[in-house]
DNA sequence: TGGCTAATGTACGAAACGGTACATACAATG
DNA sequence: CATTGTATGTACCGTTTCGTACATTAGCCA
């Protein structure tokens, strides 16, 4: 028991550790397979970014896939995470929504390596995310946050009262995935750098008041 | 002189035609990688699925990359010349911006092969894009059609003074590439089907009310 | 402490894949 | 209508890439 203990607590200096290899194996799979894509990901590469070594890959994962899904999986979950910290039922309805749109936009700045992610499996037509039940209705969460706050406006009169939540969350989403994940044609095509501070900070407020704008409509 | 005549007139009888060989590599290279992405893309299967062989590829476009180059290349400016048809001085400054919006909204649906190859391309980080020279300030015609409208609105005081064309032009090409790029995992999460001619047309005029409620705001 | 299992490493195989050498046939041209 | 270069087809090569058979070791538990 004591054994037990002493060896959890310096799981570190352990030279098999299951959970540590696993978890490096999912670390290094998520930054090459949205920097590569699936099929421009390679198995030997990922596990050369590792202190193991491929065999692992099949071992943990069964193979490109698998791995694949699990890092899908993971990386929806820090997702719902992120989102269900988001608390806005202290603020007036209309700072609310500023609120969402603007710490949404900052959490899609601050993983792009998801947003890439999410393009990569968009290429797939969605067929990898589908195979993975656990995350069916993973956008139930926040949809009904934003659907409070319209409810709250929509009794206050301060916002207006025929819009959808799930179709304000899509023009958010629209905005920010399309920062993070056209940043590179965008910026070639209008020779605008999207990802520099001044840049992102006006994009933001633009984005608040397009929002706020919307809802606020007469 | 008169046979150079009639073999161009029938030239859809001859047994060699390098120009229809290589339209055909074209079409179909853009199929394939817009479905399947750069790297998931095989040479073997884009010359399966035409009437030529893999040979050709090399012989036109120099190899698989070449192609890929070729490819982004016809796609962009085909856009440029679906943007160049797209005239709206004729019509009220609130009424063109809406107008524009909702011109761009149904091209990107109606091309959904293009956005796709706009999301590969974004993958490898707009890599292969830059090595095209011809497609430097690709943009600059939708940012001065937009800059256009806005500098008249501005003038008859219909329209907000202090807003940037390629800023606006950013708010609709989100909103637009998102419904298509992005329909897949939207769809799953969200249960929506952005695809179907009702939920389009709703988004179609969500758009335009959003763009123009932006526009107008006081 | 000795054995047993989970975990890891090595070395290799088969198929896929991009690319090319070489042969050949069509069609414009004089 | 012979010639010549463009266009095309075939067969193949070397490498990459996913995957696996087999050997081995670390660490837990009786």
């Amino acid at each position: 028991m004591v054994d037990t203990q002493r060896s959890a607590e310096r799981s570190e200096e352990r030279l098999r550790d299951a959970e540590r290899t696993r978890a490096e194996l999912l670390e290094v799979a998520t930054e090459v397979f949205s920097e590569q894509g699936y099929s421009g990901a390679r198995v030997d590469e990922i596990a050369e970014r590792t202190r193991t070594t491929k065999r692992m890959i099949y071992y943990y994962f069964g193979g490109k896939e698998g791995l694949y899904l699990a890092v899908l999986e993971a990386a929806y979950r820090r997702i719902r995470e992120a989102e269900q910290e988001l608390h806005a039922d202290h603020l007036a309805p209309v700072d609310a929504v500023r609120r969402i749109a603007e710490l949404t936009f900052d959490h899609h700045h601050d993983h792009p390596g998801f947003i890439r992610l999410v393009s990569v499996e968009n290429i797939h037509n969605g067929q990898h995310l589908k195979k993975v039940e656990s995350l069916r209705d993973l956008g139930t969460p926040a949809a009904s946050l934003l659907d409070d706050v319209l409810a709250r406006g929509r009794a206050s009169g301060e916002l207006r009262g025929d819009v959808d939540a799930v179709d304000v969350h899509m023009l958010i989403s629209s905005y920010c995935v399309f920062q993070v994940a056209n940043a590179a044609t965008f910026g070639f095509l209008f020779g605008r750098d999207m990802l520099t501070p001044d840049v992102r900070e006006r994009h933001r407020r633009i984005l608040g008041d397009i929002v706020v704008g919307w809802l606020t409509a007469h």
